[in-house]
DNA sequence: AAACCTATCCCTTAAAAACAGGAGATTTTA
DNA sequence: TAAAATCTCCTGTTTTTAAGGGATAGGTTT
């Protein structure tokens, strides 16, 4: 029996580069594609492929999240996470989120094809340069922020002073201090220039 | 008469759908695709294609800089940028480096035709989405750095204060204070904290 | 030769951030 | 419900930045 692949990326050239790839694999059947993540929710309604193959960035909301959600409705659906980047902080989030694999878009059809079918298995499949990635990273992992230190992050990075971000938020500058203070530390940084450069890093900015 | 077309692309899968979307187009000549710009480099001394449709990131060197040098030794051939990002900054060092377009992979199979038909003419084409994120970042533009403000940038960013940067390039504080004070003009920073943000966002770091 | 860029150096002052350490109140979660 | 996490606020001290001013010297371009 073929197994069922959906796709969802927001990039043309790469839904015709994957269908190409997989259209003349006997055991795949294409069920369908989706260039966001609104789309592709409203297709899981319809119909349920056995995997999906999903982009990080989406236009409507990140991949990151629409794993996780699609994870929490559609528990029998296999997510391969998809992505330009090598990087770390991606994969670990995507797997985090209930992702059964990660792919490179440099992949192979061998390799795509060897994707697929572990995790339609029910397996776990990394890309050998992203189980790589995962393994090497112990220090350098994203420090998980609360709402309010992401909110006054956020504020720091676009310039503003304590001060103004304690008025911003309706908050004690000494609260904000104590923000920067615990991001500091999250981030194992020695001041803002360093932590500012992290986050960007991380994507988180 | 058909125009030979080139792809220089990190990944497998945009190249596959690249070749998916133009290979019943009957006025183009796919010539080949490389991976990498020294491939393609390789490549054009062979034989000369009319058109390339070139990423901005490729592994062994910028698509920015395989540009220049494409444009510097082979007059004839224009450049197409290709890019996931619809960034203001890589348009525009494209652009400045002699490409005559600029197409997302987004792109739909008709404009990705008429891209390569109006460069193929001696003309610039930039899609929809990068016309306007040019024309919009009149402010914004990306402050021309000297030599020592690089190094001094990268040493803020990497969390050295100023102290620590005038020991480690032999140079007094306050000189290294001054680099500081044109950085920060030169972003038209108010801090720190959204300059790194700013040159993070221009690829600078 | 004059204009310009770059790198270097100096001063002052006020504001801001970093560091240290503690502590109460409210949610979340196990 | 009890423990943990989160947000909040405090008092200090020390270090670093920001912002203003100005100056000299070597090199390049025009």
């Amino acid at each position: 029996m073929a197994t069922k692949v959906f796709i969802v990326d927001d990039h043309y050239m790469v839904i015709e580069g994957i269908r190409s790839l997989l259209q003349n694999e006997k055991n795949i059947e294409w069920v369908g594609h989706a260039s966001n993540a609104a789309s592709c929710l409203a297709f899981l309604q319809q119909q349920l492929p056995e995997v999906i193959l999903m982009d990080i960035n989406l236009p409507d909301k990140s991949g990151i999240d629409l794993c996780k959600e699609v994870r929490e409705k559609y528990p029998a659906v296999f997510v391969i996470g998809l992505s330009t980047f090598n990087q770390q902080s991606f994969i670990q989030k995507m797997m985090d989120n209930g992702a059964s694999g990660y792919v490179l878009k440099n992949a192979t059809q061998e390799e795509l094809m060897e994707a697929i079918g572990t995790v339609a298995a029910g397996k776990t499949f990394l890309s050998d340069e992203a189980a790589q990635s995962l393994r090497k990273n112990n220090e350098g992992e994203i420090p998980v922020l609360t709402r309010r230190e992401k909110e006054v992050l956020e504020l720091i990075a676009d310039g503003l002073t304590n001060n103004e971000i304690a008025i911003k938020l309706f908050i004690s500058v000494t609260t904000v201090d104590t923000h920067r203070k615990n991001l500091l530390a999250k981030f194992d940084s020695r001041n803002i220039a360093s932590l500012i450069k992290a986050a960007m890093q991380m994507q988180l900015l």
